[in-house]
RNA sequence: GGUGGGGUGCCGGAGCGGUUGAACGGGCCUGUCUUGAAAACAGGUGUGUUCGCAAGAGCACCGUGAGUUCGAAUCUCACCCCCACCGCCA
């Protein structure tokens, strides 16, 4: 969550946020009046409870004013309550405002802003079939059995799809190994607070699948930060590097209708993913490093890519900053998202307290970034940009 | 699923319901001593929050939440988590 003394102290630095995100800046003024609301009653509390503290030190003080304290004891209870009921209502208003966006992001409604900043690669496949009608003839892909067997946006993958797949993943594994990121495979289930801190509730929960009391996680990021919950890191351990193998789950809630055929969007799939937890002065540094990752990861398969600036209206709420790979796909004849890097400032650090010691051994809160290394939807890209004249698929060494 | 034992400060570990924010030990920091270090000795060492320019004062925090009481780390209830053993299963 982001930090309240900026709410406090630069409300319009929020509001400016909020709106440049379409969001609503009443929610500014709500927190502030509850603020300033919550601060008046807890001093009450806090007088009576003094009081009363100072009453009952020895037993005789006690009985000599037990009249008075009785009366306090009511005061309190009705004070404590109004106390318990602000406190909540601000936290609630206080946990919907998103990060602070970045200075350099291009303002804009919805997608409107976002921003093309480099295209690279040959695009030898202006046009193609889809990745699904290839791979269902081929029998790689089996999407009727897995809307009988679990319902639409599912797949099965089979045969020389499901090795390439289980290659791809554990190829980007090795490549962020190799970077010097710590590998990690975490649970996939995980309870409300680790949504809630690392920012994906309460904005994402309708895209969100319950287990009784749990909850499947979208990506594994997360979990990754998790790993930092209430650490202190000194300054030289940062930047924290690392990479997780996840299957994710996603409701997509909300997307109706939006890309229905084949195995772009889908409720389950796999992915890996990068965490890197630094210091504010090397954020953006790290964020630049993912990013050319990603860009170094994609490109070994030859498959053409975009990188895009993330407008403000697109951006996800823990996010101040972020930037998509959107490679090509022959069959719909534009570039669709692939990878995805953020730059979450400090928001979800102060949600997990992930702290490190600067060399002055002050403490502070340190930075989050996350990004893709490659999920099933590179696959399905790279299928489609190396489809032959003759219906079948020329699969890149590496992943036969 | 069953039975039992636990959750206290950086760590270990105490804590008759009333000067306990918390004994004691370790660690860490600062001094004294030493050429330096060790040892020894002395002192210090939590977080959040409210008010305040500040100095400082108050309040809260002993897994979480409710409750009993004039007063709760200490009593009651619920929940969460951890550990051990048994059963079942991969």
């Amino acid at each position: 969550m982001l930090d309240l003394d900026i709410i406090r102290n630069q409300p319009d630095l929020v509001r400016q946020s909020i709106s440049k995100r379409g969001g609503n800046t009443d929610l500014v003024d709500g927190i502030l009046e509850l603020d300033k609301q919550w601060r008046i009653i807890v001093g009450q509390a806090e007088a009576l409870r003094q009081q009363r503290n100072t009453l009952t030190q020895t037993k005789e003080s006690a009985e000599q004013n037990a009249a008075l304290l009785k009366e306090i004891k009511e005061k309190l209870k009705v004070v404590e309550e109004e106390e318990r009921s602000i406190a909540a209502r601000r936290l609630e208003a206080w946990s919907l405002v998103p990060q602070i966006v970045a200075d350099d992001v291009p303002v804009g409604a919805g997608e409107s802003a976002n921003t093309s900043i480099k295209t690279v690669g040959m695009i030898r496949h202006k046009q193609g079939e889809a990745h699904e009608e290839l791979m269902t003839r081929l029998d790689w892909l089996d999407t009727e059995t897995a809307a009988y067997a679990s319902g639409a946006r599912f797949r099965y993958l089979k045969g020389p799809a499901a090795l390439a797949h289980m290659k791809l993943m554990h190829r980007a594994l090795e490549f962020a190994i190799e970077r010097g990121f710590q590998p990690v495979v975490p649970p996939v289930m995980a309870r409300e607070e680790i949504f809630t801190h690392s920012g994906y509730f309460p904005f994402g929960r309708e895209d969100t699948f319950a287990v009784e009391d749990r909850f499947l996680v979208g990506t594994s990021e997360p979990m990754l930060l998790a790993l930092g919950h209430n650490r202190t890191f000194s300054e030289s351990d940062l930047p924290l590097r690392l990479v997780g193998f996840s299957s994710c789950f996603r409701r997509e809630a909300g997307s109706y209708g939006k890309d229905t055929r084949g195995m772009f969007r889908q409720h389950q799939f796999d992915k890996v993913e990068v965490v890197s937890i630094t210091t504010p002065e090397r954020s953006e540094e790290e964020h630049q490093f993912l990013l050319s990752l990603q860009e170094e990861f994609t490109a070994q398969f030859d498959v053409p890519y975009q990188v895009v600036l993330i407008g403000s209206g697109d951006l996800g709420a823990p996010a101040r900053k972020k930037y998509d790979i959107e490679a090509w796909y022959p069959s719909q004849e534009k570039y669709r998202e692939t990878h995805s890097t953020s730059n979450c400032g400090d928001f979800q650090a102060r949600g997990f307290n992930i702290k490190y010691r600067g060399s002055n051994g002050q403490e502070q809160y340190a930075h989050s970034l996350n990004g893709t290394v490659a999920t099933e939807r590179l696959l399905l890209a790279i299928i489609e940009n190396n489809q032959k004249p003759d219906g079948s698929i020329e699969l890149p060494s590496q992943l036969r």
